[in-house]
This record gives structure tokens, C-alpha cells and sequence, in this order.
DNA sequence: TGTACATCAGTGAACGCGCGTTCACTGATGTAC
DNA sequence: TGTACATCAGTGAACGCGCGTTCACTGATGTAC
């Protein structure tokens, strides 16, 4: 489980965040104070859980109020609206999506071949990415639909794309990957695996598992060949560049 | 422009499909008769036009109805229910995707270079999808929301992946594409071209099109010389294949 | 050719739903003295 | 150490919105005779 969002079906998540609790105890039950504590992490947890359960578009002030138990009204002492509700779900799914990264990319065993570990790292780093919209679909959703915050620029260093960014320039340093062909190369390899994610969690989702490990298996070795940017010739290559934009 | 949807904002459609129309000349203005003539029609096409403004989520009976200037009640007439409306909508927005395509494949220009051209038509075809998604992502949307219909099955020999199945088959007629390397090679391209069109029209959006260009080129490039194979080692191609699913 | 009438294709009002958001309020907390 | 009271963090009721869908209805159509 990539996640540390509480899927227990009971959110009782002020159980563990413990600032300033009060139980009252009432024939045996626990219920819990007027006063709850934590509640905007609370109503933030809730929300991961609604995205995670329906994707961006069940994460709604009064269901997240709902979940955690208490009345819309509420969460407007701690978000000034919907929107700032979903943006902080939006950050808890980009978080898990750079956790899962980091998870995969942890279990890269080195073989010691540079070149090969270069790759073997971006591999999985994109399989992390691949591993966490399949496990996730709905946290994925809400991930893709995540805007960094206006005032943050370039401050969130530990992002997805900041992998992503760092593997390249590791094959250049390595001598796979030829500085032309390392430009705009990010967005290349990030294509592939977000179209394979969205992909395999959409009209291929009746796939057999083996059968999309396959496809995952030979789309990651495909994009290992082009960039080195072998096969074609040059003429050929010219050729596809011709192939222009379509005007309308 | 690629879609056939009236966008001139006043949506007339009865005025040209014409059939058992009647007209009221009521004080020099035109009036609807009561009795509309062809309000199914009339209503997928608002249901299009709904889906190329503001996606899938936008196309609702009653919104549609508002378009067609008719009561919402009038559609149960026609569609059992808000789902068959939407499924309308979503086999408009794949038909117009499927034309996107064959108008890019039809303005490739053969160099007669058997390989340069498979491929040529190969990127022809991505180009289109991915032009239609940035031209129409509204549509596109309602396009990737596109489920077939169940009894229908294998009879949409017209479709996207129909096209991109050919130009796949002609690069292993051709000889640049071996035939082992040919198997699921679809999804791979498709990932791309789907990933592509997703993150340009999306996290990517304020990039200049002089950029969004360079990156369709260089991605379409980059597949061109993976499906040849050439570049890694093999046992650097085993090095990739080792970074195997990521276990939960 | 004219007319009675069944059928067809709409109208208009209403239902219940979940949503975001606001209002006046009240119970609990914690601090000044 | 005890208490008055400001402040904080909730409640409960209500608003308007757009949605899907259903009901009884009515105006228009076209056909049998």
C-alpha cells in the first residue's frame, strides 16, 4: 500500500493526531468532545479518502464533513471554501505519487554497469509512477489534476518531475544519452508513462495483469532504444519531422 | 476546424436537417412548431456542442434541452435516460476523432521511400490524435470517456486503433519493424501519442506552441528509432526488463 | 373531400437529491484578575 | 486558587442552484371511413 491514508472505512483519524483531545467517556462509548482538535487535517484526510474512493470530483466539503462527523459549517473555520479543500487533497495525492516513486526507485538493485543503472533508475522511477495510478486510480485522477500553488514557484524541488529530470541528466553524465537529444526528453518519457498509466487504469483495464506487465515491460524498453536515438536514419528521421503540425 | 458541431452559438440545427419541419410566421419572427421534427438529432448535437465546451461532465438533458429550447421532458422522448445521451455524445466525439485522423493521413505526401512512408503514416495518424486533442479538448475528453457498445462487438473496424493497428502491420510488411517486436507495440505508441496530447493540454498548457511542436516531434522521433530496437544492449534491455512491477 | 379520432410529441409543474455557502446561535476553552 | 468573561470552534436551519426523472396534461398530426 503506497498510501498513508487511513482506509480503514472508520476515520477516526484525531485518534492518532492527539492535539488537545477530549474524550468523554458516556455509558462505555467513546464519543467524542464538542471540541475536535485537528479538524482540518481531519477533513484533510477525509478528503484523500474521497478522492482515493471517487477521484477529484467527490472530494466535497460536506462529504469530507460527513466522514469525519461533523457539520459543513465547520470545515469553513478551517478552509475558506471547496476549492481550498480539493487543493489540499490535490497535495496529499501529489505526495503519495512522489512517495511510490521513491518507494520503486528504492528496490532498484544496481547491477554496477553505469549505463545501465542510469536507466534502470529512470525505469523505475517511471514505474512507480505507472505502479501508483494503477493502485490508485483515484488518488492518480486527482494528482493529474493538481496546480502548484502560485506563490510556491520552484520550491517543491522534490516533485515527480524533479526525478524525472534528475534520471536524464544521470544518462547524459553517463554517456547514453547525447545532450541533443537529453532537450525536452522529459517530456517524452513522461508522456509514455502517463499515457500508459491513464491507458491501463482506462480502456485497458480489462487487460490480464500479465499482458499489461508485458506492454509496460516492452513500452520502457522502446523508449530505452529511442533515446539513444538509433534505427532510423537520418533521412527517415527527417522524414517524421516533416510530418508537421495539422493546421485547422 | 475539425468537428461537423454547429458553433455558432445559436443552435438551429432543425433549419438544415429538414425533415416535417414546420415554421408559424408569428409578427415577421420565425417560431418553432410545436412539433420539432427531428429533436433527436437536434439534441445530440447540443449534447456535442455541450461536450466541446466544457467536456463530458457538461452534457446533461437538461442542458441540452435549454439548447434545443425545448423542456426536458421532451428528450425522454428520445433517450431513456441522461446515459444514452451521453453515449451519443461520446460516439460523436470518437467519430470526429476518426476523422482528425484520416485528414492528417490524407494530407501525408508519400516521399516513396517504402520504410520513410510507413512511418510517415504512422506519425500522420498520432499527429491527428494529438491535434484533435488540443484543437477539441472538450471533446477529447468525451472521446477518452468512450466505452463501445456492448452488443456491437468488433464491428467498429473504423476506429483510432484500427488505424494505428494498419500502420503498425505496414512497418512490419516494410521490414523496419520485426515481427517480435511488433507484438503489443500498439499500446506503446498509443501511450505515447494519449500521454502526449493529455499533458500538452494539460499540466503543459502555457507552454509556447513552438515548444509543444518540438516536443511531438522529438517524441514521435524518439518511438521512430525504439520500434527498430536498436540502441540498448541486450543485457542492458535485460537490465530494464529486471525492473519488474512494483509489489503494494 | 371532409371529418372523427387515435396516436404522437410536446408542455408545465413538481419530486427529491446533493451541493456550496451563510446566518444566528451556543457550548467549551482558557486567560486576566 | 477561584471566577468572570472574551474568544474560539462548533451546531442547526436555511438559501438557492442544477440536476435526473415522473406525472398528468394538451396541442398537432395523420389516418380510417
Amino acid at each position: 500500500m503506497y498510501t498513508s491514508v487511513n482506509f480503514t472505512g472508520v476515520n477516526l483519524p484525531w485518534m492518532f493526531t492527539g492535539v488537545n483531545i477530549d474524550l468523554m467517556v458516556t455509558s462505555g462509548t467513546a464519543k467524542r468532545a464538542y471540541h475536535h482538535g485537528d479538524l482540518r487535517n481531519a477533513l484533510i484526510d477525509a478528503a484523500a479518502e474521497l478522492a482515493a474512493e471517487g477521484g477529484p470530483d467527490s472530494v466535497t466539503i460536506r462529504a469530507a464533513a460527513r466522514v469525519v462527523g461533523v457539520t459543513p459549517t465547520a470545515a469553513y473555520r478551517h478552509f475558506a471554501g471547496h476549492e481550498e479543500l480539493l487543493a489540499a487533497a490535490k497535495e496529499r495525492a501529489m505526495g503519495e505519487m512522489v512517495a511510490a516513486m521513491h518507494t520503486s526507485l528504492a528496490r532498484y538493485v544496481e547491477t554496477g554497469d553505469a549505463v545501465g543503472d542510469s536507466l534502470g533508475r529512470l525505469a523505475a522511477a517511471g514505474r512507480g509512477y505507472i505502479a501508483f495510478a494503477l493502485a490508485q486510480p483515484g488518488l492518480f485522477r486527482t494528482f493529474c489534476a493538481y496546480a502548484p500553488p502560485e506563490d510556491a514557484a520552484g520550491d517543491a524541488v522534490d516533485d515527480p518531475f524533479r526525478i524525472l529530470l534528475n534520471s536524464l541528466d544521470d544518462l547524459v553524465r553517463v554517456g547514453y544519452l547525447s545532450p541533443q537529444r537529453r532537450e525536452l526528453a522529459e517530456f517524452t518519457a513522461w508522456s509514455l508513462v502517463h499515457g500508459l498509466s491513464t491507458l491501463l487504469d482506462g480502456p485497458l483495464r480489462e487487460m490480464p495483469d500479465e499482458v499489461k506487465e508485458e506492454v509496460i515491460a516492452r513500452s520502457i524498453a522502446t523508449i530505452g532504444h529511442g533515446l539513444a536515438g538509433a534505427g532510423l536514419t537520418p533521412e527517415q528521421e527527417a522524414v517524421l519531422r516533416s510530418v508537421g503540425p495539422v493546421s485547422q
